[in-house]
DNA sequence: AGGTCTCGTTCGGCCATAGTGAACTTTATA
DNA sequence: TATAAAGTTCACTATGGCCGAACGAGACCT
């Protein structure tokens, strides 16, 4: 989407790639369609599209090709490589059956928080499309929660990288802010996002460790604004999300 | 692993891949493993390496390099394609509730059947680690009962593809057995894998589609041999599998 | 501390090879 | 049957990926 001319990069299998970012957004496409999208005379996509249905990262019906599932048994191993991460499944189903809000389990990678398992009522839809995706760790409650037991450095780091962007006028964006926030998340036992990530959306969330101070990822809990702060609820909620932490952490030490 | 060199592929982007099943068999790896194990420069692996990382298809912790999030985003589009793909986990897990045997939703992609949803007992591992794998249609439980109802000529370009390679002493491995099983599957309403994957392993399966002709995938039980053969046990669990199918084809049929 | 080893990263030249456009084949449409 | 549109193949050329060597950063040892 946006123009990418970083220097160092492979071309070859940046436009690969690309291919492959152009077939996820649009569920799949022909030749001539994504030679035209992406500027590049058919034979070269042509070329790629070959290479990569070798390797089963895109399958071919007719003349139509989607992604392939060799990039679904990769992408699995993300959430195979901690035994803690395959562990937490369960938990977080559990979680979505006693509080019947939507639950997830996001795990730290490069600095952000990334969706490892959702469990949600809805039947169809959203629960799944967000596996894999990434967001700030400063502006969601797995997030904030995850960074509260992070060393200072750690945080420094991370924000140098990522910034502090602002999503809603709810969302922290300054170090100060962020610190003093972290520093009652780590009083309070677990974090809330209040709108900052999307409006009207909160969260609580609690990281979970293997050991203290090793952070392997966080739970949370997100619904309408008012099914949180109702009156009584947030605490309510934030018990059931520390007691499956609690859990968790017992078994995972089993492991 | 095995040489590949076939013609009119892309060498860079082939490379990238196979860096990227190391990073997957070695579950991460450091630039030097890499490069010595695929006998290339270390300069050329990190020209790689660094490309993947921009694109977050791997993720670097200080020099060690393993899988990234963007793998485990696109490749849940695969299970997202398809409603019924989506709709079909919650039955999956059904299925397994009912039965207590390892349960899974498979669909047909290139003539092959590829494992997008697994529900089982064990706490651990293998349940994840199968999602994205594929076997063979002709011995495996969901994949005869997915031939059974594709048209002959469609049977003859897959096996025309994949062959029918015996992977234990029962596997089916002739055309003429072939289609006497998939007649009887047919007649029988369901299909029985009798130890022609794995030895000893016995399954049950039936496939599903969303409207008559149109199969969108299978699910079956998986089980030790005494499990699924004990007296009467097959006839039981048969029928919890055929249910199960009806009640998601008619879930899909209003969606 | 100093020295040595190992590993990751950068750099410039060479030539393999990805990209290109045109020609060819196939399939769909009227 | 003719026409069009899409997919696939092909050979040429200049790009850019590959390589080896040099550089830099840590870790370890004495």
């Amino acid at each position: 989407m946006t123009a990418e001319d970083d220097p160092k990069m492979l071309k070859t299998t940046a436009t690969s790639i690309a291919v492959l970012e152009y077939l996820e957004e649009t569920h799949g496409a022909r030749v001539s369609e994504i030679a035209e999208s992406m500027g590049l005379p058919k034979s070269t996509i042509h070329g790629h599209l070959t290479t990569l249905k070798h390797k089963q990262f895109v399958i071919q019906e007719g003349d139509f090709y989607s992604l392939g599932p060799e990039l679904l048994r990769l992408g699995n191993k993300v959430r195979t490589r901690d035994s803690g991460y395959v562990l937490a499944r369960k938990f977080t189903e559990q979680l979505f059956e006693e509080t019947g809000l939507r639950s997830i389990f996001a795990a730290e990678m490069d600095g952000k928080a990334v969706f490892l398992h959702t469990a949600s009522g809805n039947k169809m839809g959203w629960a799944h499309e967000q596996l894999g995706n990434r967001l700030y760790l400063h502006s969601t409650a797995v997030g904030k929660a995850i960074l509260a037991e992070l060393p200072e450095q750690r945080v420094d780091q991370i924000i140098e990288k990522w910034g502090l962007p602002a999503e809603t006028e709810s969302t922290i964006t300054t170090r100060e802010g962020l610190s003093a926030e972290l520093e009652e998340v780590r009083n309070r036992g677990y974090a809330v996002n209040r709108g900052e990530n999307f409006r009207e959306l909160y969260a609580i969330g609690d990281a979970a460790a293997r050991r203290p101070g090793d952070v392997i990822g966080g739970f949370s809990v997100t619904g309408p604004a008012h099914a949180i702060v109702e009156t009584g609820k947030e605490e309510e909620l934030a018990r059931q999300v520390t007691d499956i932490v609690r859990e968790f952490e017992l078994e995972l030490s089993l492991v």
